[in-house]
DNA sequence: CGTTGTTCGGCCTTAGGCGT
DNA sequence: ACGCCTAAGGCCGAACAACG
């Protein structure tokens, strides 16, 4: 696929989110949600970020693309997202587990290098599955931090509710909309700005390819994923 | 007081490195 | 080629909490 090809799929990829974006009513703020909504089963998502716009200025731009039930499991689409939101209440308010969403450790790791925090976060953060009680509370400021920003998120979701699996509709919507949208080695469309704080990533695939992404950053682009992901909009029913 | 939402320790898959 | 090991990426789900 070379470049204007590309550029084809993505105004069609972004054609595409603009209908979705009237099937669902409007995009939603991840710290405005709760698992009251009316959420589809199972579906993917795909996040945008303050001051991200795509080369014309004014079309906002995917930053994040993600899903889940790519293998057999009773994982929920909104399950999902609040583990991304983080915690609400419970002992350590406004936090969240890094642990348990990789959105949320990228961001976090970037917000690390950008800010002054206690050396022993630095240490701990992205360390292991788990964590004590202890190591967790000093991670609290950095999650507390990871929350406002993810929680300032707009966002959208396709209800895509296929069964669990690697080939699921979601799978390739996933992986698709990765490979199209990513910039990693290749000529950049739509790439993010300075400003960016994905700019300040450790990893170099998140910056390179101006996504919230690791997976599929580095596939070849293909508009095989365009139909399917048609296909799950427009058997979207209008708000 | 059952249903729905949240929390958080852990699990699964894959890729890469290395010895055989 | 093959198998073992490890780390990374990304998601799971049981138990707890809250709410109508």
């Amino acid at each position: 696929m070379d470049l204007a090809e590309r550029l084809l799929a993505l105004d069609e990829f972004y054609g595409q989110l603009q209908l979705l974006e009237r099937a669902v009513g409007g995009k939603r703020i991840l710290s405005e949600c709760d698992g009251r909504m009316k959420w589809p089963r199972r579906g993917v998502y795909f996040f945008f970020e303050d001051g991200e716009f795509r080369d014309d200025g004014v079309t906002p731009r995917v930053v994040r693309v993600g899903t889940h039930a790519l293998r057999p499991s009773k994982s929920t689409l909104w399950g999902r997202l609040s583990q991304h939101k983080g915690n609400v209440g419970g002992s350590m308010p406004g936090g969240g587990n890094h642990r348990g969403s990789i959105f949320r450790l990228h961001v976090g790791t970037a917000l690390l290098t950008a800010g002054d925090w206690p050396e022993a976060v630095r240490l701990s953060w992205g360390f292991g599955n788990t964590a004590k009680g202890v190591v967790r509370e000093g991670e609290y400021p950095v999650e507390v931090a990871v929350s406002q920003r993810v929680g300032s998120m707009p966002f959208l979701w396709v209800d895509v509710d296929d069964e669990p699996d690697y080939g699921s509709d979601r799978g390739v919507i996933e992986s698709g909309a990765i490979a199209l949208l990513s910039n990693a080695g290749r000529p950049a469309i739509d790439p993010p700005a300075s400003s960016w704080l994905g700019q300040l990533a450790n990893r170099e695939a998140i910056r390179t390819s101006g996504l919230w992404n690791v997976e599929h950053v580095q596939s070849s682009p293909s508009v095989g994923f365009l139909d399917v992901f048609s296909r799950h909009v427009g058997a979207m029913a209008p708000e």
